[in-house]
DNA sequence: TATGAATGAGTCTTCATTCAT
DNA sequence: TATGAATGAAGACTCATTCAT
């Protein structure tokens, strides 16, 4: 029923790709300014300072253009924690260290455009489930973490991987997104982000009681 | 700007929180059958089988009745856990039997309308912020956790006992939270459980070590 | 089309007289508070502290009331004006003096109620013509003045009189209907009363020259 | 509260202009049809066939329609006057032959579009007070009004000119109005327009008695 | 390719009126 | 007779999308 949401042309030329971060720029700045229900074609055509014809010659409709927002923005997002991961594979630091690094990574994606990841996360529809380009960038960070945990396994209690790192991820990212879509009152953010790492540590070391 | 979003009427008499019932039954359905972006005053009256009229004696306008919704849903929820903790308070079990009491618990709020629940998180528009009475509720389970931690003080590390209670209730809410609505394949709800549980515990025994 | 707009019943009972003015003042109150773009049945029988049900009791549809209230004004208007023209026959003064009385006569009926005066004469449609009554009435008075005029028309140029009688009646009412909705900045009331008189005095005085 | 009333868009190019008047001249057939009332954009859209949306693009809302219908009205009627202001102080004629073709103006001014008028004047909500366009305009007229008057100072009374002024415009254009409007049986055209030119001629040289 | 005027289906909301109690 | 909950037709307005230029 819902056409495709994934953009019309495969911007290969400059140009192109020059235009739908024009649009997509401009989207941003509607969407964090007036909310979702507010933000309408016309409004982000006139703020990319171009036609709404032009707009639709690069995005099939309008969730189209929530959607590469929400794309980008999740793309951006990983590829800060990816990076942060590929330098902990060179540098191979204490676990502890690791998960204090990675769980500062977490908090700098989230802190990338906060605005934006509130709204995104918070007003806007989800559209269909997240499509399979999202789903495949998204293993492949659950298996490098996977994989990066591998190698302090003789630290870890015996417990099948995946599972491990499917709760450090979702904690971390949890805690994170908690913390900075609602800042607790009273809770200094040091102290949220070493108790984000101890509730980590402590799960992963159990084992050793 | 938005008008109010609290139910017209204090549905005091019986006929009249009847009704309420009935379009908030309706409006579930419908929302969780079209989505937000397709719900519309019209159907949730027809669905209720009466007329718009009706509805609009009821609800101010359409967004109050989502936020009833989300109201009504997040007392159920919060319900749920204040008994177990009631509960708990009695029979005073060991600190990791009430941890995984507590996180059954959550678990089954969870599952109170699962639907609902994801298109109420995931699809619906924020309407300012939780209101005051909300903020107060989630305040009175926050407080009662805090007291209930309160009684195993001695086996806790010596933190700040909000910053403990904040991090294992949104621990505990966001890991249900995201294996309910998006259930991790290959990995089942037993080991999940559990998994939660030992990163709870791992967390508040972190100290012993 | 349009149904009926007279009162549904001859209120020739005490209980539904008082009944009737009961509404009738209370849609005054809304009217002039609200305007009648915002003034609504359920309103009024709020405002009159009944039930809709019983307003239809009284009036067969919301323009009945407006017509009423039309009615009701435009007679008090009439009673005063005819009060003061029986005055007149009585005591029977210089033509000069007797517009004077009558000028301010004018002044007053535009004063009983200049709020519900302003609304009815230019926030509120046109029900039909003015019905057969208020014609009716309407002649009565121009017959008195008709009459009263008659009294000094040695002193009158020999115009035949009904012209005469319109167009001082018309010059009246509709300089005493302008200075009461809009007054006019720098011009007193007396002088412009004293205007008015001098207009009228002019023009039956003319032939004299 | 009530949004604005002024045009959409300032319609400078042609097209634009074009589709404003088709606009307007749609509602002012739907207008004198129908009334106020039952006067709605779906039908002055499809009078004017042209969709709603179209319609939207010029006018902000519905009662914009309106003011710009009884704008653009005032404004033609007020040409017509000012025009004949501007002869007559080219010719100068007698005051009385001065009076009489400003009456014949006024009338002529009634007579545009006597089903508009009438409609605008008594079927038609005010929106706020004339804005402040109208009210300059208006004042442009009674100054012209004025200054016309002065050059024949010597014949009239010393009263102050801008009461002079303001009673004879208002006496002319009332009784006008009256005329046109809901002509008086029994009286011919001829005879009141006379009726007329005798009042404001009697009021001007009543001095001389 | 860009433009932006035009489209019109779709929604929310109001309120005069009815009628079962 | 009074009540007031229920009705649902009607209407203002928005905005995603198209297409002639």
């Amino acid at each position: 029923m819902k056409p495709t949401i994934t953009p019309r042309k495969q911007p290969k030329q400059a140009r192109s790709q020059a235009m739908v971060e024009t649009i997509l720029a401009a989207a941003t700045r509607v969407l964090t300014t007036r909310g979702y229900a507010r933000t309408n074609t016309n409004a982000v055509a006139e703020e990319a300072d171009i036609s709404v014809g032009s707009l639709y010659q690069y995005f099939p409709n309008k969730d189209a253009i929530i959607a590469a927002l929400h794309q980008r923005h999740a793309q951006q997002m990983r590829d800060l924690i990816r990076q942060t991961l590929a330098d902990l594979n060179h540098t191979r630091p204490s676990l502890k260290s690791a998960m204090q690094q990675l769980i500062q990574a977490w908090m700098q994606a989230h802190q990338l455009a906060p605005e934006l990841h509130h709204i995104l996360e918070s007003d806007t529809p989800v559209f269909a489930q997240p499509n399979s380009n999202d789903k495949a960038e998204e293993q492949i960070v659950f298996n490098e973490v996977t994989q990066f945990l591998h190698h302090y396994q003789s630290e870890l209690p015996p417990t099948a991987l995946p599972l491990t790192t499917y709760l450090v991820i979702k904690t971390i990212e949890s805690l994170v997104h908690a913390i900075v879509i609602d800042p607790p009152e009273g809770l200094s953010p040091q102290a949220l982000e070493e108790g984000i790492l101890a509730m980590v540590m402590g799960y992963l070391h159990r084992a050793n009681r």
